[in-house]
DNA sequence: GTGCACCGGTGATGGTGATCACAAGCAATT
DNA sequence: AATTGCTTGTGATCACCATCACCGGTGCAC
């Protein structure tokens, strides 16, 4: 099956790459069922909002592909980024569970697809099946120990090249080959850049500028190779 | 019945004023029961620490009597408080759900009394009570969603003086009376305001002076008076 | 009482990062 | 090739706030 933007659509839940991952996934046989028939999916272009913060939340969407970033915005405009998400990730579901207006905005950073379940149809799945609402328990849990995280870096790291140095070990982490190096494939922009860590654009020009000339790291093309990695662990400390 | 520090020691759920507003109670009769089975009640003294960060999770915490400040800290010793706990809060939930180090350390900031849930009990009476889950799993994503207010601080609120603002006016219209005055008891030292709003406890001792030289707020021994809310709201702006 | 620990006010100073400004690089479109 | 739009590099400037320093006040214990 073809769609918009060169994807490959995932129509079947029990094919899907992501399967084992996310907590919708596994369900018995019966709730598996259910929630089949309660979800509907869609595809997105590069830039499409999934949601906006502030609003009354719809329902939740589950990413079955490509990548979003979350993000909230205070009036005079000043933006930050507090979580990318990739394929598995459920989002929304706070605001849904809470009946609360979403508290940030998914923008699709590339084409992708979605699942989406509307609230009150998973309000009443998790009202008949309360096994999962164990599960949507402890993923709750978890978003609010990243959502610590962030505080923490936000709040106690102080200087920019603090968090920014966290930033980098935190992908090179994500992304360790089994010979040691830890090629980092570079997608944001600068600005998107400063706005996860809460600085400006300048500043993470800057910064990069400055870790290159002290040989912390290097970059091939778009490829980012840490070069130093002690020196980035010094300089986080906390 | 008598207890150290001069409290009342609260020994029946049914008639604990705070009986409305926590999760755990109005629940069924027999989940009612077993709760009551599991739980231990003890009485602490200012200063006493409920919980350390990066514990291994025992238990929740329901705060029967007293306030309680949640911090976390750095390594280089730099705190900030990220909740004032009052009666009927539920601590340490989000830890024993996920299985991960509690994220903050809970210490007593008045004399009071807590009830202990341990964690292996608790995560068996969920998965007997699944419509508790359900409630459990709300409780959770109203944590997240004050976490995010937390973010929305400290991420997009630049100055001190706007985070100092946005502080005292929640303060004050938690405490609105029908005459539309707002006093406040004021009971942290300016050093726990500072860690609140992460910054030092001169700044904080700067901008008391200056709101009240502008004539932004008034000080009556330890009752603080908003005298100007729409210039405080101006400042804030977000 | 005296000493001690904590709290609150305020001056002086210096570093740091936001802001403004501009130029150059790069990609896509026509 | 030329235009347009977005991204990146970098210099100059300056306000702001953390830091250090010191002193006076207040309660508390002995």
């Amino acid at each position: 099956m073809r769609a918009p933007y060169g994807l490959n659509i995932l129509d079947n839940c029990l094919t899907c790459p992501v399967r084992e991952e996310h907590i919708f996934c596994n369900l018995s046989v019966q709730a598996g069922q259910r929630l089949n028939d309660i979800k509907s999916t869609a595809v997105y272009p590069k830039g499409a909002m999934l949601f906006i913060e502030g609003q009354q939340p719809r329902g939740v969407f589950v990413l079955c592909a490509g990548k979003a970033k979350l993000s909230t915005s205070s009036r005079e405009g000043k933006t930050i980024i507090t979580k990318l998400s990739d394929a598995g990730d459920v989002l929304g579901l706070n605001s849904v569970i809470s009946s609360r207006p979403y508290e940030v905005s998914a923008e699709m950073m590339e084409p992708g697809q979605a699942n989406f379940i509307p609230r009150e149809s998973l309000l009443q799945f998790l009202k008949d099946h309360g096994e999962v609402a164990l599960r949507v328990a402890e993923q709750l849990s978890r978003n609010y120990y990243t959502a610590y995280e962030e505080i923490r870096t936000l709040g106690l790291a102080t200087s920019p090249s603090e968090k920014f140095a966290k930033l980098l070990l935190s992908w090179s982490t994500k992304s360790t080959q089994n010979d040691g190096s830890s090629p980092v494939k570079l997608t944001l922009t600068h600005e998107e850049i400063a706005e996860i860590i809460g600085t400006t654009r300048e500043t993470v020009s800057r910064l990069f500028s400055e870790f290159k000339k002290k040989q912390f790291l290097q970059l091939k093309g778009s490829t980012l190779l840490i070069r130093n990695r002690p020196a980035l662990e010094k300089i986080v400390q906390s």
